[in-house]
DNA sequence: TCGCAAAAGTCTGGAAACAGACCATTGGAG
DNA sequence: CTCCAATGGTCTGTTTCCAGACTTTTGCGA
């Protein structure tokens, strides 16, 4: 069998240490919006059971982000590690240096994985015949997309894009669309929020949802390409 | 943003302790066939470093496999851990067992997941364009699986759907693929290999290839899906 | 105002994992 | 026949990580 297949499946058991690897999450999920600004963590121990770690590394890495200033941690009942962090403004610069830290080869792996990924789960979910309840949620956030003020703009179109997966019902499939999502976080929130991108945006979320909604695959397989491929010429104007 | 997010993203760091990960790896390994039998692994030393642990752990793990019989091991030059194992011939009742061990959520849960992933990784290949080396490597793959003796089938099977993702060159995404297959490859292995299935998946991969090498995405995601829904329809029926 | 419950903060002993040096075995090359 | 390089086998001290008990802080509700 291919001496590649051997590599891909001999990969490192674990990225890491415990400390490292929790603050990367912790990082993610605050990058991500998917605790906002002002939220909290859930309780430490709570937590380091969802993590599988124990409260010790756990709270080793709540410490490191709070002295890099992301979180701000109280004590006492209705206490907890509250998000401080908002995503600053990007700078001319920001995205050279994401993808510096990255590489080349990273940056080509990512969005290809992030293609199939999000064409994949599409596709899929087009396939699926939805509750009524279901459909609510898509449209729901598509409009909460719409309606975004430019700070929320990011958070919100990660929400939409990895509700996608979620209605598919797999967590595998969610895991892996979060995890393609992270890859290319970085890079996105280092471009500016323009006007006409959103529009862009927009009209290609529409055509996703609509050939959802519609189950057609293929369209949706489409509607997924025409926007990815959108991102990624934009990435890639900013980098020139 | 969706708690459904929220759960996906703080799932755990680490699936269980670094010896058992590392016996799961390998087996994953021997089981695909990425190691055939009479192949042996890689040195300790160096394996270990591709695992990310310490060779201690790592020779507890093979040595866990030995007692199970899945190898050999030798010492002296020319020696290591040879792959002793082979699949056995699936026996009735296997499936169910093998189904009951995971769950029938988690069953769901990685045919959805392994639809999305190689969907994906095919419109993601017939868009990319080819070289002649690339073109021939599918085609040899392919071929294998048409001329593979019985006891070979699955191993040669896996290898022809794995390759569809590396070709992508994206490393996340052959590990995806890699992962997708392994959480359905006891259920397969617990069926039996019959004349007119192989004849059908046979027909199916060949259309797979066409399209892909015809850079037709939407033919190919169409030939995976129809080959997909076959395979966890033929899984179903054993199980009835 | 007091008490209580929910949260973070602290401490200790032990298990898991690691790094690295060193030993033992083997089979081919000279 | 001897040597040697490549491999598995063993040992030791250190670091990381864990489980769990205990302490302190805080603010609401009786």
């Amino acid at each position: 069998m291919g001496e590649q297949q051997l590599v891909a499946l001999l990969r490192p058991v674990r990225a890491g240490n415990a400390f490292e690897e929790t603050v990367e999450r912790l990082l993610q999920a605050i990058k991500l919006g998917v605790v906002a600004h002002g939220d909290k963590l859930p309780p430490e121990r709570e937590l380091a059971v969802q993590l599988g770690i124990s409260r010790v590394t756990l709270r080793e890495a709540i410490r490191a982000l709070q002295q890099a200033g992301y979180l701000d941690v109280r004590r006492g009942r209705y206490g907890g590690a509250f998000v401080v962090y908002e995503p600053p403004r990007p700078r001319h610069g920001d995205l050279r240096r994401a993808v510096n830290q990255m590489g080349a080869d990273d940056l080509d792996d990512a969005l290809t994985f992030r293609m199939a990924i999000e064409c994949g789960a599409a596709q899929v979910l087009a396939a699926i015949d939805l509750t009524e309840e279901q459909r609510a949620l898509l449209r729901r956030r598509l409009a909460d997309v719409n309606d975004a003020a430019p700070g929320d703009y990011r958070r919100l179109d990660t929400a939409f894009h990895l509700s996608i997966a979620e209605l598919t019902g797999s967590a595998l499939l969610a895991a892996a669309a979060a995890d393609a999502r992270l890859r290319v976080t970085d890079l996105l929130n280092a471009i500016p929020v323009l006007g006409p991108n959103i529009d862009h945006a927009a009209a290609q979320h529409a055509a996703m949802v609509a050939a959802i909604l519609a189950g057609d695959p293929e369209a949706a397989r489409k509607a997924v390409v025409e926007h990815l491929d959108g991102t990624a010429a934009l990435l890639r104007a900013f980098l020139a």
